[in-house]
RNA sequence: GCCCGGGUGGUGAAAUGGUAGACACGCAGGACUUAAAAUCCUGUAAUCAUUGCGAUUGUGCGGGUUCAAGUCCCGCCCCGGGUACCA
């Protein structure tokens, strides 16, 4: 019988969805793995290859671990809120959530197709209102809670309320009601401020930092320019510390943990004033290195600073403006691109030195931020480059206040060394200064020792339609939170998507968008990443109507035991998670404070470009290798569907655009070859790659154990399918295994010794590997045992059955059909994976590499239970040895059992 | 600029400090076949040598530690990603 991937693989489709196999119970006395992918944002382009990747590696994790005897959780679902759908709908008029849906459907065929062992049932959309109602939820627990920096975690707002009303801070009992909720916000965790934003006109919409990339908006790549806007925000600072700390306990690579901690950007230093001279007025300004303090030689201020019109001088008036405008036309990207250029200019005034009375020039320069610190800095040229590069360009002077380093080249930014030229801290070491100058400011008053955070706030609300609607009305000016029991406050219907002519948001369009029929609600949505901040919550308990998540669930699945996902959401999504999580905690919904225990990045799937060389202004095409003259040649993007091993299809070729129906090809051994380049897929360089092909050529087996194969999961790599013949034939080997072109050859044989060798290896390293998250030596160590295997003619049912069984997480479809035949009538996702016997790896004897000097000169076969001295006595007089001695007295033998023997002469 | 990865055959890639290149693709040769496909076998880092045995050099470059370095340390070069005038 031949293997036949299209049959097997519909009919264990169909087996799957009948019976219900991957059905999730929630087993209280079994353990459990919660394995999670990043779920994906459902775009109109579809699946391509770079997609399944982590999808398949998590769900041979999944597999395994049941295999293993753990009850898995290993959901999908949609983060089916978006920018596109809306910008499709604003095109053709079509509702997002239509679009929505047609994408959903494909996506879900495509998903099918690769036997994924995804708990349908437990499917969720956060763009659905019963899932929407609990992240509507969430928010008005934010907006009701207060963060208690005593108790160190969220508490409610009435606890702060009662608060002011016994301390009467704030004057809080002589306050109207405007004015208490003017007071409250100042407080809540998700709140009502003004803060510059990134604005994008075209989009009608603000934009996070994190949604900007280059100075333009991530999806769709329009300017964003800067503008101060009231703004729903998440007080994501208040968590700071905690999502600091709380990455020790994580099991995430260096690297990305490095990434949020940087964004989170924890810095220890002081708050200076400087007095402005003639004037009442001071600047404020936050360093890290107080210890350089009598180094400054000017301030500089951000051109957004408030002070900067108070300080200005009638001379410099005009060229400050024209700075400062020029300044905030600005584009991001302008600023971003600029980084060599220096700019800055004298605003005419003068601050007072707190120590050395000296008067010091205030600039202004955009290279200090407003939104960091005090936006204000004070300039110590000789002991940070920034500052320096200003100095030099102005020609500012630079004072060396720490011994070292060669000022006249750079600035000397090390901590180590000796204070100079500083009164009464000289001398000391920059540890010490540091110390005695905080000392010193705090004495008098102008300062003092602070932690500064470069985490902002999370700005929450988006002029947009498709998302959700923040559940929030006005009376008299003031928010209030619609009740929880009204909730899912519901999307409206909109006659057009678009923004209304006074710059209203879309949701002001809708008619009687209003709380009891006379008070406005709010028009703004949430961002994309707040159905995402938490849906892996709502997996474990998907269709309950009177809980986020019922608690008793959220105690048994707990945390995500592993989560696959891309790099790109470092700062963004597994952030904002971070803090949800956190918030949840404290607030009692669920008692864990962390979501993600252990995280892989899966690297990008790049594709890769096919190219035809045709002969400038002709239908003449020359295979690569044959070109002389490249300045003739016109490369051309060939589909790479058209391309097996770089040779390309010519009569595919000469169908798929009519131009090339009568091309001329010149031709090198019979085939014309193509060039090739790696670049991202996209569909304009007819490099995209799409699943379906490859299931429908190979099968979904091929395809899951390709993916594998192709190299290191965590690592970016095209996408070629030049090694997939391979994958193909190592399949066709397994079933092979069990069929004879005379039939069915598995018999109840004893295995032999050999054969349980062969299997048991192959049993610890693929473990081993599958623990490791190592696939793609998995893949490999599965081709070296089934070659063994057939080299051993193994028709033994013992082996074969764990062969099986083994190799089921990788190729789930084959060997559900290999382990029916061997007479199981369950599926194979309820069997036991083997347990590993270290008896038949026993080895007796080892060949010992024998080295001279460190090179290996011969091999020899010894007893492994020897002692090094005898090991060493055999091996030195050995005939071969002595051929590499030569007579001369060895200096020194290394032996190293089970390892290597070496000569030193 | 800073941070994090990475650099190994024609290609994708292996390698707890211990015989570098496992496994696979491709290629070459062979077997089977009227022929092709499929399958199987052999070879395949480079240079030199070759009837055979072999020898030398080799993991981006230059140093170092070690009996022994792709692996550890120092200094460079290049590629990829992230990120930013963050004081």
């Amino acid at each position: 019988m031949e293997y036949q991937h299209n049959s097997i693989e519909n009919k264990w489709r169909n087996y799957w969805k009948t019976n219900k196999v991957f059905e999730t119970k929630t087993a209280t006395n079994a353990p459990k793995c919660y394995v999670l992918d990043m779920f994906p944002y459902p775009s109109g382009a579809g699946l391509h290859v770079g997609h399944p990747l982590g999808y398949i590696a998590s769900d041979i994790y999944a597999r395994y671990k049941k295999l293993c005897g753990f009850n898995v959780l290993h959901p999908m679902g949609y983060d089916s809120f978006g920018l596109p759908a809306e910008q499709y709908a604003i095109q053709t008029g079509q509702h997002p959530a239509i679009t929505t849906v047609d994408n959903i459907n494909r996506y879900r065929e495509q998903l099918d197709k690769i036997g994924f062992s995804f708990d349908w049932d437990r499917e969720i959309r956060t763009s659905n209102p019963e899932y929407y109602k609990w992240t509507q939820w969430i928010f008005i627990q934010l907006f009701n809670s207060w963060y208690n920096p005593t108790s160190n975690k969220a508490e409610n707002i009435e606890t702060l309320i009662a608060k002011f009303k016994s301390t009467n801070e704030h004057n809080w009992n002589n306050l109207n009601d405007e004015q208490q909720s003017a007071v409250l916000m100042e407080y809540r965790l998700a709140f009502l401020g003004e803060s510059y934003v990134n604005w994008c006109p075209q989009l009608g919409t603000v934009l996070a930092n994190d949604e900007v990339v280059n100075g333009v908006s991530e999806r769709g790549g329009y300017p964003v320019e800067r503008k101060l806007m009231k703004q729903w925000n998440m007080r994501i600072t208040a968590y700071a510390e905690r999502l600091l700390q709380g990455l020790d306990s994580l099991d995430w690579t260096d690297s990305l943990k490095e990434s949020q901690r940087n964004w989170i950007g924890k810095s220890k230093g002081c708050s200076v004033q400087f007095s402005v001279q003639d004037s009442k007025e001071y600047i404020e300004v936050f360093t890290t290195r107080p210890d350089t303090i009598f180094g400054v030689s000017f301030l500089v201020v951000a051109p957004e600073h408030p002070l900067v019109a108070n300080l200005l001088t009638e001379q410099q008036k005009n060229e400050v403006e024209t700075y400062i405008q020029n300044t905030k036309n600005k584009s991001e990207r302008e600023r971003l691109a600029d980084v060599k250029t220096v700019t800055g200019v004298f605003t005419g005034a003068y601050v007072v030195h707190p120590f050395s009375q000296k008067l010091i020039p205030v600039w202004v320069g955009d290279y200090v931020l407003a939104s960091y610190g005090t936006g204000a800095i004070m300039a110590v040229p000789a002991h940070d480059s920034r500052d320096y590069a200003f100095a030099k360009t102005f020609n500012l002077p630079i004072l060396p206040v720490v011994e070292g380093g060669n000022i006249e080249k750079e600035a000397y930014e090390s901590k180590e060394g000796k204070i100079i030229n500083s009164d009464f801290i000289t001398g000391l070491s920059v540890k010490e200064a540091s110390n005695k100058i905080i000392e010193a400011v705090v004495a008098k008053n102008i300062g003092k020792s602070k932690t500064n955070y470069k985490l902002r706030d999370a700005v929450f609300g988006r002029q947009r339609y498709w998302g959700e609607p923040i559940p929030v009305y006005y009376k008299n000016n003031i928010p209030y939170t619609i009740p929880v029991e009204n909730l899912p406050l519901i999307l409206p219907e909109v006659d057009k998507f678009l923004p209304t002519e006074e710059g209203e948001p879309p949701l002001a369009r809708a008619e009687n968008w209003t709380w009891e029929k006379q008070y406005p609600l709010e028009t703004t949505t949430m961002p994309g990443w707040a159905g995402s901040s938490w849906y892996f919550l709502r997996y474990m308990d998907p269709k309950n109507d009177t809980n986020l998540v019922e608690a008793d669930l959220a105690k048994y699945w707990n945390q995500v035991d592993l989560y696959i996902g891309g790099t790109e959401h470092a700062t963004g999504h597994l952030l904002y998670s971070r803090f949800w999580c956190k918030f949840l905690y404290d607030i009692n919904c669920i008692n864990f404070d962390e979501p993600f225990k252990k995280l892989i990045n899966q690297g990008m799937i790049l594709g890769t470009s096919s190219f035809a060389y045709r002969f400038k202004g002709t239908q003449k095409f020359i295979s690569k290798n044959l070109i002389q003259n490249w300045d003739d040649i016109q490369a051309i993007h060939v589909d790479v569907n058209m391309v097996k091993n770089n040779e390309l299809d010519i009569e595919k070729f000469k169908l798929w655009r009519d131009d090339f129906k009568d091309a001329d090809f010149e031709l090198e051994n019979g085939k014309y070859i193509c060039g090739e380049e790696v670049e991202k897929m996209s569909k304009s360089k007819f490099n995209v790659v799409n699943p379906d092909q490859i299931v429908a050529d190979y099968g979904a087996d091929v395809l899951r154990m390709y993916e594998m194969f192709l190299g290191p999961l965590e690592q970016s790599k095209p996408w070629n399918t030049n090694g997939i013949d391979g994958i193909n034939r190592f399949i066709k080997k397994v079933w092979n295994l069990f069929y004879a072109p005379e039939g069915w050859r598995v018999t109840d044989t004893e295995p032999s010794k050999e054969e349980l060798k062969v299997m048991h290896q192959a049993i610890k390293k693929i473990q081993e590997d599958i623990e490791n998250f190592s696939f793609n030596t998995s893949v490999s160590a599965f081709m070296i045992c089934v070659n063994e295997l057939t080299k051993l003619k193994t028709s033994s049912k013992t082996i074969l059955q764990d062969l099986v069984v083994i190799l089921s997480p990788f190729a789930p479809f084959v060997c559900e059909e290999l382990w029916e035949k061997l007479g199981n009538t369950q599926s194979i996702t309820t069997a036991k994976f083997p347990v590993f016997n270290p008896d038949y790896l026993k080895e007796d004897t080892f060949k010992y590499p024998v080295s001279f000097n460190g090179k290996t000169r011969f091999t020899l076969e010894l007893d492994l239970a020897l002692q090094p001295k005898e090991v060493e006595e055999i091996a030195l007089n050995h005939p071969d040895a002595q051929k590499w001695i030569e007579g001369k007295t060895p200096k020194k033998i290394i032996v190293v059992p089970g390892k290597i023997i070496n000569v030193v002469l």
